[in-house]
DNA sequence: TTTCTATGATTGATCGGCGT
DNA sequence: CACGCCGATCAATCATAGAA
């Protein structure tokens, strides 16, 4: 229950270590951020949209009145930061892992540990 | 402009270079499993252990690597065959043993 | 000291699986 | 069958630590 069979091995290995692995070749697709859709619009297609400071602000405080969305209220902070309902509702949902994972990681262990000058 | 950037000036600065036994620990971990370098969540605990960092830190350590090597599969070469090697003298040690054991108690 | 590279962390977005 | 969520991961980028 926890041995790997290297079963893809297409290339050949050519010398002693070192070969190529399916996981070397994973692509994702680009992002389909309303790209093609809208000829015309400023929509930039496959490009990571930068959120602005305004944006996250608003997400933030929505975040803290309500850990899940819906969908009127999603369709409206979507129209009010001049985001696709697809942009928000990915947002809350990385959101909620971020804050899972700061509970999960919270026991921390802040002391100063060595030089503190 | 710059101004936007300072919204984030937190937790990413003031990085901490993990010691040299624990990015051993890691790398000899994702050499020895390189057809498959995605440790289970009970693996990267253990790792977490081992190196004194957290799962999250370990997770973040093989995500940049598999990046990372993927995207220059020639940069990591020495490194791999140093780990590699290594790998196999740990196997070699276990096998002589095993052999050793198996004359001494051989009826 | 200045420049360039190695590396840890962050995050918008994707992938596969699951429940409704 | 479509849709939202979760968990893991990707991929590009940020900011800094360290080598040159």
């Amino acid at each position: 229950l926890s041995e790997d069979k290297e079963s893809p091995c297409p290339s050949e290995p050519s010398t002693s270590t070192a070969r190529t692995f399916d996981w070397m070749k994973v692509k994702r697709n680009p992002p389909k951020t309303a790209k093609v859709s809208e000829l015309g619009l400023g929509a930039p297609g496959g490009l990571r949209t930068n959120f602005t400071t305004r944006q996250l602000t608003e997400l933030e405080k929505e975040f803290h009145f309500n850990k899940y969305l819906s969908r009127a209220r999603r369709v409206e902070i979507a129209a009010t930061l001049e985001l696709n309902e697809t942009q928000v509702k990915i947002w809350f949902q990385n959101r909620r892992m971020k804050q899972k994972k700061r509970e999960r990681e919270g026991g921390r262990v802040p002391p100063a540990p060595p030089g503190c000058p | 402009v710059m101004i936007l950037r300072s919204r984030f000036l937190d937790a990413r600065r003031k990085r901490r270079n993990f010691s040299k036994q624990a990015t051993e620990i890691l790398n000899e971990y994702f050499y020895s499993h390189l057809s498959n370098p995605y440790p289970s969540e009970e693996a990267k605990e253990e790792l977490a252990k081992k190196c004194s960092i957290t799962v999250s830190q370990v997770s973040n350590w093989f995500g940049n690597k598999r990046i990372r090597y993927k995207k220059n599969i020639g940069k990591f070469q020495e490194e791999a065959n140093l780990y590699a090697a290594k790998t196999a003298v740990t196997a070699a040690h276990a096998v002589a043993a095993a052999v050793q054991n198996n004359q001494t108690n051989s009826p």
